[in-house]
DNA sequence: GGGGCGGCATGACATCTGTCATCCCGGACT
DNA sequence: AGTCCGGGATGACAGATGTCATGCCGCCCC
Protein backbone atom coordinates (compact mmCIF):
# COMPACT_ATOMS: atom_id res chain seq x y z
CA UNK A 1 0.00 0.00 0.00
CA UNK A 2 1.46 2.85 -1.05
CA UNK A 3 0.71 7.11 0.49
CA UNK A 4 0.90 9.65 -2.28
CA UNK A 5 2.06 11.84 0.09
CA UNK A 6 4.31 14.41 -0.93
CA UNK A 7 8.00 13.99 -1.59
CA UNK A 8 6.86 10.17 -2.20
CA UNK A 9 7.56 8.44 -5.48
CA UNK A 10 4.23 7.48 -7.50
CA UNK A 11 3.90 4.00 -8.45
CA UNK A 12 2.81 3.37 -12.31
CA UNK A 13 1.69 0.29 -14.37
CA UNK A 14 1.68 0.34 -17.90
CA UNK A 15 -0.52 -1.32 -20.24
CA UNK A 16 0.20 -0.94 -24.27
CA UNK A 17 0.64 -3.59 -26.90
CA UNK A 18 3.57 -2.42 -28.62
CA UNK A 19 6.64 -3.58 -26.66
CA UNK A 20 8.98 -1.03 -28.13
CA UNK A 21 6.65 1.74 -27.58
CA UNK A 22 5.78 0.59 -24.14
CA UNK A 23 9.45 0.37 -22.96
CA UNK A 24 9.75 3.93 -24.48
CA UNK A 25 7.13 5.51 -22.67
CA UNK A 26 8.84 3.46 -19.78
CA UNK A 27 12.02 5.08 -20.49
CA UNK A 28 10.57 8.38 -20.52
CA UNK A 29 8.47 8.26 -17.18
CA UNK A 30 11.72 6.47 -15.44
CA UNK A 31 13.34 9.79 -16.22
CA UNK A 32 10.95 11.90 -14.03
CA UNK A 33 12.87 11.48 -10.23
CA UNK A 34 8.65 11.43 -8.96
CA UNK A 35 7.37 8.46 -10.85
CA UNK A 36 8.20 5.25 -10.91
CA UNK A 37 7.06 2.26 -13.55
CA UNK A 38 6.86 -1.08 -11.70
CA UNK A 39 4.89 -2.79 -13.68
CA UNK A 40 4.20 -3.47 -17.75
CA UNK A 41 1.21 -5.59 -19.97
CA UNK A 42 0.93 -5.80 -23.06
CA UNK A 43 -2.54 -7.30 -22.95
CA UNK A 44 -5.88 -5.80 -21.44
CA UNK A 45 -7.15 -9.01 -19.24
CA UNK A 46 -3.49 -8.36 -17.24
CA UNK A 47 -4.38 -5.03 -16.55
CA UNK A 48 -5.96 -5.79 -13.02
CA UNK A 49 -4.30 -8.77 -11.93
CA UNK A 50 -0.68 -6.56 -12.62
CA UNK A 51 -2.23 -3.87 -10.98
CA UNK A 52 -3.55 -5.85 -7.60
CA UNK A 53 0.07 -7.70 -7.37
CA UNK A 54 2.09 -4.17 -7.45
CA UNK A 55 0.43 -1.88 -5.94
CA UNK A 56 0.21 0.52 -8.25
CA UNK A 57 -1.10 4.58 -7.29
CA UNK A 58 -1.92 5.45 -11.08
CA UNK A 59 -2.75 2.89 -14.51
CA UNK A 60 -1.67 3.72 -17.76
CA UNK A 61 -3.46 2.21 -20.81
CA UNK A 62 -3.44 2.38 -23.93
CA UNK A 63 -6.90 1.71 -25.26
CA UNK A 64 -6.05 -0.87 -28.55
CA UNK A 65 -4.79 -3.92 -26.67
CA UNK A 66 -5.49 -7.86 -27.23
CA UNK A 67 -7.03 -9.65 -24.60
CA UNK A 68 -9.52 -6.59 -23.80
CA UNK A 69 -9.17 -3.10 -24.91
CA UNK A 70 -8.07 -0.34 -22.21
CA UNK A 71 -11.71 0.68 -21.49
CA UNK A 72 -12.90 -2.65 -20.79
CA UNK A 73 -9.78 -3.10 -18.68
CA UNK A 74 -10.37 1.05 -16.70
CA UNK A 75 -13.68 -0.59 -16.12
CA UNK A 76 -12.15 -3.73 -14.15
CA UNK A 77 -9.90 -1.44 -12.30
CA UNK A 78 -12.47 1.07 -11.11
CA UNK A 79 -14.99 -1.23 -10.00
CA UNK A 80 -12.20 -3.36 -8.26
CA UNK A 81 -9.93 -0.51 -7.06
CA UNK A 82 -11.88 2.96 -6.63
CA UNK A 83 -8.45 4.32 -5.03
CA UNK A 84 -6.49 4.07 -7.89
CA UNK A 85 -6.15 6.88 -10.60
CA UNK A 86 -6.93 6.03 -14.53
CA UNK A 87 -4.97 7.74 -17.40
CA UNK A 88 -6.17 6.29 -20.84
CA UNK A 89 -3.46 6.96 -23.44
CA UNK A 90 -4.50 6.38 -27.22
CA UNK A 91 -3.44 7.18 -31.33
CA UNK A 92 -7.15 8.12 -31.59
CA UNK A 93 -8.92 11.05 -30.75
CA UNK A 94 -12.42 9.37 -31.08
CA UNK A 95 -14.78 11.20 -29.26
CA UNK A 96 -16.86 8.11 -28.66
CA UNK A 97 -13.45 7.08 -27.10
CA UNK A 98 -13.30 9.48 -24.81
CA UNK A 99 -16.68 9.49 -23.68
CA UNK A 100 -16.88 5.40 -23.25
CA UNK A 101 -13.53 6.32 -21.29
CA UNK A 102 -15.17 8.87 -19.13
CA UNK A 103 -17.85 6.46 -18.71
CA UNK A 104 -15.16 3.49 -17.50
CA UNK A 105 -13.87 5.98 -14.74
CA UNK A 106 -11.14 7.22 -16.71
CA UNK A 107 -9.49 10.30 -15.02
CA UNK A 108 -7.25 11.45 -17.71
CA UNK A 109 -7.65 10.92 -21.60
CA UNK A 110 -4.32 11.63 -23.69
CA UNK A 111 -3.88 11.42 -27.43
CA UNK A 112 -0.60 10.08 -28.42
CA UNK A 113 0.21 12.80 -30.49
CA UNK A 114 0.31 15.10 -27.67
CA UNK A 115 3.58 16.39 -26.23
CA UNK A 116 5.87 14.07 -24.35
CA UNK A 117 5.79 16.27 -21.25
CA UNK A 118 1.52 15.95 -20.83
CA UNK A 119 2.56 12.22 -20.48
CA UNK A 120 4.01 12.73 -16.43
CA UNK A 121 2.13 15.95 -15.93
CA UNK A 122 -1.07 14.17 -16.24
CA UNK A 123 0.08 11.43 -13.90
CA UNK A 124 0.89 13.69 -11.26
CA UNK A 125 -2.40 15.75 -11.95
CA UNK A 126 -4.66 12.74 -11.95
CA UNK A 127 -2.85 12.04 -8.50
CA UNK A 128 -3.69 15.59 -7.18
CA UNK A 129 -7.08 14.74 -7.96
CA UNK A 130 -7.63 16.70 -11.23
CA UNK A 131 -9.33 15.27 -14.24
CA UNK A 132 -7.26 16.14 -17.60
CA UNK A 133 -8.87 16.29 -20.83
CA UNK A 134 -7.39 17.74 -24.44
CA UNK A 135 -10.40 20.61 -24.35
CA UNK A 136 -10.65 20.45 -28.46
CA UNK A 137 -11.77 16.48 -28.22
CA UNK A 138 -13.87 17.12 -24.93
CA UNK A 139 -15.64 19.92 -27.06
CA UNK A 140 -15.90 17.39 -30.34
CA UNK A 141 -16.86 14.73 -27.98
CA UNK A 142 -19.72 16.93 -26.77
CA UNK A 143 -20.80 18.39 -30.22
CA UNK A 144 -20.59 14.99 -31.81
CA UNK A 145 -23.65 13.47 -29.36
CA UNK A 146 -23.60 9.89 -28.36
CA UNK A 147 -23.51 6.90 -30.37
CA UNK A 148 -26.94 6.62 -32.50
CA UNK A 149 -26.67 3.13 -33.34
CA UNK A 150 -28.34 0.35 -31.05
CA UNK A 151 -26.28 -2.61 -29.85
CA UNK A 152 -27.81 -4.81 -32.91
CA UNK A 153 -26.93 -2.04 -35.52
CA UNK A 154 -23.38 -1.71 -34.08
CA UNK A 155 -22.99 -5.43 -33.82
CA UNK A 156 -24.04 -5.42 -37.25
CA UNK A 157 -21.73 -2.64 -38.55
CA UNK A 158 -18.83 -4.48 -36.81
CA UNK A 159 -19.04 -7.65 -38.68
CA UNK A 160 -19.28 -6.25 -41.84
CA UNK A 161 -16.80 -3.70 -41.27
CA UNK A 162 -14.20 -7.23 -42.99
CA UNK A 163 -16.44 -7.15 -46.31
CA UNK A 164 -18.15 -9.82 -45.37
CA UNK A 165 -21.93 -10.11 -47.74
CA UNK A 166 -24.77 -9.95 -46.51
CA UNK A 167 -25.79 -14.43 -46.24
CA UNK A 168 -22.87 -14.48 -44.36
CA UNK A 169 -23.32 -11.88 -42.13
CA UNK A 170 -26.57 -13.66 -41.41
CA UNK A 171 -25.67 -17.11 -40.85
CA UNK A 172 -22.52 -15.42 -38.47
CA UNK A 173 -25.05 -13.62 -36.62
CA UNK A 174 -28.11 -16.12 -36.65
CA UNK A 175 -30.09 -13.78 -38.59
CA UNK A 176 -32.36 -13.32 -41.73
CA UNK A 177 -30.57 -11.56 -43.95
CA UNK A 178 -33.37 -9.68 -44.50
CA UNK A 179 -33.06 -8.16 -41.47
CA UNK A 180 -29.10 -7.89 -41.85
CA UNK A 181 -29.83 -5.44 -44.62
CA UNK A 182 -32.44 -3.61 -42.64
CA UNK A 183 -29.96 -3.45 -39.39
CA UNK A 184 -27.28 -2.03 -41.95
CA UNK A 185 -30.12 0.25 -43.76
CA UNK A 186 -30.88 1.97 -40.59
CA UNK A 187 -27.16 2.76 -39.38
CA UNK A 188 -26.61 3.80 -42.96
CA UNK A 189 -29.82 6.31 -42.37
CA UNK A 190 -28.56 7.39 -39.00
CA UNK A 191 -24.83 7.70 -40.24
CA UNK A 192 -26.06 9.85 -42.87
CA UNK A 193 -24.12 7.70 -45.46
CA UNK A 194 -24.67 6.10 -48.64
CA UNK A 195 -23.22 2.46 -48.32
CA UNK A 196 -21.88 0.18 -45.61
CA UNK A 197 -18.63 0.72 -46.40
CA UNK A 198 -18.38 4.68 -45.56
CA UNK A 199 -21.00 3.43 -42.58
CA UNK A 200 -17.74 1.53 -41.41
CA UNK A 201 -16.15 4.61 -41.64
CA UNK A 202 -17.67 7.37 -40.02
CA UNK A 203 -18.78 4.86 -37.05
CA UNK A 204 -14.99 3.95 -36.70
CA UNK A 205 -13.54 7.37 -36.85
CA UNK A 206 -16.12 8.75 -34.12
CA UNK A 207 -15.49 5.53 -32.31
CA UNK A 208 -18.69 4.41 -32.45
CA UNK A 209 -17.80 1.17 -33.24
CA UNK B 1 29.92 15.90 -41.11
CA UNK B 2 31.10 13.04 -38.56
CA UNK B 3 33.40 9.84 -38.60
CA UNK B 4 31.38 7.06 -37.27
CA UNK B 5 34.99 5.91 -35.67
CA UNK B 6 34.80 3.65 -32.66
CA UNK B 7 34.13 5.73 -29.61
CA UNK B 8 32.31 8.44 -31.70
CA UNK B 9 28.78 8.87 -30.68
CA UNK B 10 25.89 8.24 -33.70
CA UNK B 11 24.26 11.24 -34.33
CA UNK B 12 20.38 10.35 -34.93
CA UNK B 13 17.64 11.41 -36.61
CA UNK B 14 13.81 10.77 -36.04
CA UNK B 15 11.08 10.55 -38.05
CA UNK B 16 7.66 10.00 -36.10
CA UNK B 17 4.57 11.49 -36.14
CA UNK B 18 3.01 11.06 -32.90
CA UNK B 19 4.76 13.34 -30.36
CA UNK B 20 4.74 11.37 -27.37
CA UNK B 21 6.34 8.14 -29.07
CA UNK B 22 8.73 10.03 -31.02
CA UNK B 23 9.85 11.90 -27.11
CA UNK B 24 9.78 8.04 -26.05
CA UNK B 25 11.85 6.88 -28.37
CA UNK B 26 14.11 9.55 -28.31
CA UNK B 27 14.51 9.46 -24.18
CA UNK B 28 15.12 5.35 -25.01
CA UNK B 29 17.98 6.22 -27.31
CA UNK B 30 19.48 8.68 -25.00
CA UNK B 31 19.97 6.17 -22.26
CA UNK B 32 22.38 4.76 -24.73
CA UNK B 33 26.05 6.20 -24.42
CA UNK B 34 27.24 6.12 -28.08
CA UNK B 35 23.97 7.40 -29.21
CA UNK B 36 23.09 10.90 -29.74
CA UNK B 37 19.35 11.96 -31.19
CA UNK B 38 20.28 15.45 -32.80
CA UNK B 39 17.03 15.80 -34.95
CA UNK B 40 13.41 14.84 -34.70
CA UNK B 41 10.70 15.25 -37.34
CA UNK B 42 7.18 14.94 -37.72
CA UNK B 43 6.67 14.48 -41.34
CA UNK B 44 7.67 12.80 -44.01
CA UNK B 45 8.71 15.32 -45.96
CA UNK B 46 11.22 16.97 -43.46
CA UNK B 47 13.02 14.72 -43.55
CA UNK B 48 15.72 15.20 -45.81
CA UNK B 49 16.29 18.85 -45.08
CA UNK B 50 16.96 17.76 -41.69
CA UNK B 51 19.56 14.88 -42.47
CA UNK B 52 21.52 17.65 -44.14
CA UNK B 53 21.13 20.38 -41.92
CA UNK B 54 22.25 18.33 -38.99
CA UNK B 55 24.97 15.84 -40.68
CA UNK B 56 23.12 12.94 -38.93
CA UNK B 57 24.92 8.99 -39.53
CA UNK B 58 21.51 7.05 -39.20
CA UNK B 59 17.47 8.06 -39.90
CA UNK B 60 15.07 6.05 -38.10
CA UNK B 61 11.81 6.49 -39.83
CA UNK B 62 8.09 5.74 -39.30
CA UNK B 63 6.33 4.81 -42.14
CA UNK B 64 2.76 6.17 -41.61
CA UNK B 65 3.42 9.98 -41.58
CA UNK B 66 1.72 12.71 -43.16
CA UNK B 67 4.02 15.10 -45.80
CA UNK B 68 4.79 11.84 -47.14
CA UNK B 69 5.72 8.06 -46.03
CA UNK B 70 9.24 6.53 -44.55
CA UNK B 71 9.18 4.86 -47.74
CA UNK B 72 9.54 7.65 -49.81
CA UNK B 73 11.57 9.82 -47.11
CA UNK B 74 14.18 6.68 -46.96
CA UNK B 75 14.06 6.69 -51.49
CA UNK B 76 14.43 10.08 -51.28
CA UNK B 77 17.29 9.93 -48.58
CA UNK B 78 19.16 6.72 -50.05
CA UNK B 79 19.26 9.04 -53.75
CA UNK B 80 20.81 11.99 -52.28
CA UNK B 81 22.92 11.02 -48.97
CA UNK B 82 23.60 7.47 -50.17
CA UNK B 83 26.39 6.87 -47.18
CA UNK B 84 23.10 7.71 -44.38
CA UNK B 85 21.92 4.46 -43.07
CA UNK B 86 18.13 3.98 -42.78
CA UNK B 87 16.59 2.35 -40.33
CA UNK B 88 12.48 1.71 -41.59
CA UNK B 89 9.77 1.33 -38.09
CA UNK B 90 6.82 1.00 -38.57
CA UNK B 91 3.17 -0.48 -36.54
CA UNK B 92 2.84 -2.82 -39.18
CA UNK B 93 4.14 -6.21 -39.83
CA UNK B 94 3.41 -5.96 -43.76
CA UNK B 95 5.48 -7.85 -45.74
CA UNK B 96 4.52 -5.41 -49.20
CA UNK B 97 6.30 -2.94 -46.26
CA UNK B 98 9.44 -4.70 -45.72
CA UNK B 99 9.29 -5.36 -49.64
CA UNK B 100 9.06 -1.59 -50.80
CA UNK B 101 11.23 -0.39 -47.97
CA UNK B 102 13.83 -2.60 -48.73
CA UNK B 103 13.87 -1.33 -52.78
CA UNK B 104 13.81 2.19 -51.02
CA UNK B 105 17.38 1.42 -49.83
CA UNK B 106 16.22 0.68 -46.57
CA UNK B 107 19.38 -0.87 -44.38
CA UNK B 108 16.70 -2.06 -41.36
CA UNK B 109 12.99 -3.07 -40.90
CA UNK B 110 11.81 -2.86 -37.74
CA UNK B 111 8.26 -3.53 -36.56
CA UNK B 112 7.26 -1.77 -32.85
CA UNK B 113 6.32 -4.66 -31.12
CA UNK B 114 9.74 -6.26 -30.94
CA UNK B 115 11.73 -5.42 -27.90
CA UNK B 116 12.79 -2.15 -27.34
CA UNK B 117 16.49 -3.56 -27.00
CA UNK B 118 16.51 -4.25 -30.91
CA UNK B 119 16.60 -0.35 -31.35
CA UNK B 120 19.17 0.87 -30.29
CA UNK B 121 21.07 -2.98 -31.33
CA UNK B 122 19.65 -1.85 -34.93
CA UNK B 123 21.73 1.39 -35.07
CA UNK B 124 24.61 -0.34 -34.52
CA UNK B 125 24.22 -2.91 -36.65
CA UNK B 126 23.31 -0.74 -40.08
CA UNK B 127 26.01 1.47 -38.79
CA UNK B 128 28.65 -1.74 -39.25
CA UNK B 129 27.07 -2.21 -42.48
CA UNK B 130 24.91 -4.76 -41.45
CA UNK B 131 21.26 -5.16 -42.72
CA UNK B 132 18.86 -6.08 -40.22
CA UNK B 133 15.61 -8.16 -41.07
CA UNK B 134 13.14 -9.85 -38.93
CA UNK B 135 13.57 -13.48 -40.23
CA UNK B 136 10.02 -14.30 -39.58
CA UNK B 137 8.82 -10.97 -41.76
CA UNK B 138 11.21 -11.86 -44.37
CA UNK B 139 9.76 -15.36 -44.88
CA UNK B 140 6.58 -13.86 -45.12
CA UNK B 141 7.53 -11.44 -47.33
CA UNK B 142 9.30 -13.93 -49.56
CA UNK B 143 6.46 -16.41 -49.57
CA UNK B 144 3.77 -14.27 -49.94
CA UNK B 145 5.05 -12.52 -53.00
CA UNK B 146 5.23 -9.60 -55.16
CA UNK B 147 1.87 -7.02 -55.20
CA UNK B 148 0.20 -8.67 -58.23
CA UNK B 149 -1.88 -5.04 -58.92
CA UNK B 150 -1.27 -3.13 -61.43
CA UNK B 151 -0.72 0.48 -60.78
CA UNK B 152 -4.18 1.51 -62.40
CA UNK B 153 -5.98 -1.15 -60.21
CA UNK B 154 -3.92 -0.34 -57.22
CA UNK B 155 -5.11 3.40 -57.56
CA UNK B 156 -8.95 2.53 -58.18
CA UNK B 157 -8.89 -0.01 -55.35
CA UNK B 158 -7.28 3.23 -52.63
CA UNK B 159 -9.68 5.68 -54.14
CA UNK B 160 -12.58 3.10 -53.11
CA UNK B 161 -11.27 2.10 -49.75
CA UNK B 162 -13.34 4.52 -48.03
CA UNK B 163 -16.53 3.84 -49.78
CA UNK B 164 -16.71 5.91 -52.41
CA UNK B 165 -19.27 4.63 -55.46
CA UNK B 166 -18.45 3.98 -58.67
CA UNK B 167 -19.53 7.19 -60.06
CA UNK B 168 -17.73 8.94 -57.90
CA UNK B 169 -14.54 7.01 -58.65
CA UNK B 170 -14.81 7.49 -62.24
CA UNK B 171 -15.36 11.34 -61.84
CA UNK B 172 -12.38 11.69 -59.04
CA UNK B 173 -9.80 9.19 -61.72
CA UNK B 174 -11.19 10.89 -64.86
CA UNK B 175 -12.14 7.26 -65.95
CA UNK B 176 -15.40 5.73 -67.10
CA UNK B 177 -17.72 4.51 -64.82
CA UNK B 178 -17.08 0.99 -66.64
CA UNK B 179 -13.66 0.82 -66.24
CA UNK B 180 -13.67 1.40 -62.78
CA UNK B 181 -15.57 -2.02 -62.21
CA UNK B 182 -13.78 -3.51 -64.75
CA UNK B 183 -9.92 -2.70 -62.63
CA UNK B 184 -11.98 -3.30 -59.46
CA UNK B 185 -12.90 -6.58 -61.24
CA UNK B 186 -9.58 -7.87 -61.87
CA UNK B 187 -8.19 -6.63 -58.56
CA UNK B 188 -10.68 -8.95 -56.81
CA UNK B 189 -9.74 -11.65 -58.82
CA UNK B 190 -6.44 -11.52 -58.42
CA UNK B 191 -6.30 -11.16 -54.42
CA UNK B 192 -8.96 -13.72 -54.62
CA UNK B 193 -11.94 -11.89 -52.67
CA UNK B 194 -15.59 -11.41 -53.49
CA UNK B 195 -16.03 -7.93 -53.34
CA UNK B 196 -14.19 -4.70 -53.30
CA UNK B 197 -14.21 -4.12 -49.02
CA UNK B 198 -12.57 -7.56 -48.78
CA UNK B 199 -9.75 -6.57 -51.64
CA UNK B 200 -9.30 -3.24 -49.79
CA UNK B 201 -8.84 -5.14 -46.44
CA UNK B 202 -6.26 -7.61 -47.75
CA UNK B 203 -4.63 -5.67 -49.95
CA UNK B 204 -4.18 -3.23 -46.98
CA UNK B 205 -2.99 -5.79 -44.45
CA UNK B 206 -0.50 -7.17 -47.08
CA UNK B 207 1.14 -3.52 -47.36
CA UNK B 208 0.26 -3.43 -51.17
CA UNK B 209 -2.02 -0.80 -51.01
C1' DG C 1 5.98 -7.61 -87.83
C1' DG C 2 3.50 -10.25 -84.59
C1' DG C 3 2.33 -11.19 -79.80
C1' DG C 4 1.60 -9.96 -75.14
C1' DC C 5 0.33 -6.71 -71.69
C1' DG C 6 -1.65 -2.70 -69.64
C1' DG C 7 -4.83 1.15 -70.07
C1' DC C 8 -9.41 2.33 -71.45
C1' DA C 9 -14.03 1.60 -73.03
C1' DT C 10 -18.88 -0.53 -74.05
C1' DG C 11 -22.87 -3.48 -73.47
C1' DA C 12 -25.29 -7.34 -71.51
C1' DC C 13 -26.25 -10.08 -67.73
C1' DA C 14 -26.75 -11.96 -62.94
C1' DT C 15 -26.39 -10.98 -58.38
C1' DC C 16 -25.93 -8.06 -54.34
C1' DT C 17 -27.39 -4.01 -51.76
C1' DG C 18 -30.27 -0.47 -49.96
C1' DT C 19 -35.09 1.07 -49.27
C1' DC C 20 -39.70 0.73 -48.03
C1' DA C 21 -44.07 -1.08 -46.38
C1' DT C 22 -45.75 -4.19 -43.36
C1' DC C 23 -46.05 -7.58 -39.98
C1' DC C 24 -45.28 -10.04 -35.08
C1' DC C 25 -43.50 -10.00 -30.37
C1' DG C 26 -42.13 -8.25 -25.80
C1' DG C 27 -40.87 -4.74 -22.54
C1' DA C 28 -41.27 -0.01 -20.78
C1' DC C 29 -43.54 4.03 -19.82
C1' DT C 30 -48.14 6.95 -19.26
C1' DA D 1 -55.20 -0.05 -22.24
C1' DG D 2 -52.56 2.32 -25.44
C1' DT D 3 -48.22 3.80 -27.35
C1' DC D 4 -43.45 3.71 -28.32
C1' DC D 5 -39.17 1.33 -29.18
C1' DG D 6 -36.11 -2.44 -30.23
C1' DG D 7 -35.51 -7.03 -32.09
C1' DG D 8 -36.76 -10.00 -35.80
C1' DA D 9 -38.85 -11.13 -40.19
C1' DT D 10 -40.93 -11.04 -45.24
C1' DG D 11 -41.59 -9.43 -49.94
C1' DA D 12 -41.11 -6.18 -53.65
C1' DC D 13 -38.46 -2.94 -56.07
C1' DA D 14 -34.64 0.14 -57.90
C1' DG D 15 -30.14 0.86 -58.26
C1' DA D 16 -25.30 -0.53 -57.45
C1' DT D 17 -21.90 -4.00 -58.17
C1' DG D 18 -19.31 -7.92 -60.23
C1' DT D 19 -18.51 -10.72 -64.46
C1' DC D 20 -17.66 -11.53 -69.14
C1' DA D 21 -16.96 -10.89 -74.06
C1' DT D 22 -15.21 -7.82 -77.03
C1' DG D 23 -12.92 -4.01 -79.05
C1' DC D 24 -9.20 -0.24 -79.65
C1' DC D 25 -4.69 1.86 -78.75
C1' DG D 26 0.21 2.10 -77.58
C1' DC D 27 4.34 0.07 -75.91
C1' DC D 28 7.87 -3.29 -75.35
C1' DC D 29 10.13 -7.39 -76.60
C1' DC D 30 11.36 -11.25 -79.48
Amino acid sequence: MSTNSAGATVRVLLAEDQSMVREALAALLGLEPDIEVVAQVARGDEVLAAAREHAVDVALLDIEMPGSTGIEAAAELHAELPELKIVVLTTFGRPGYLRSAMEAGADAFLVKDAPAAQLAEAVRKVLAGERVIDPTLAAAALAGGANPLTDREREVLRAAADGATNAELATALHLSPGTVRNYLSTAIQKLAVRNRAEAVKVARDKGWL
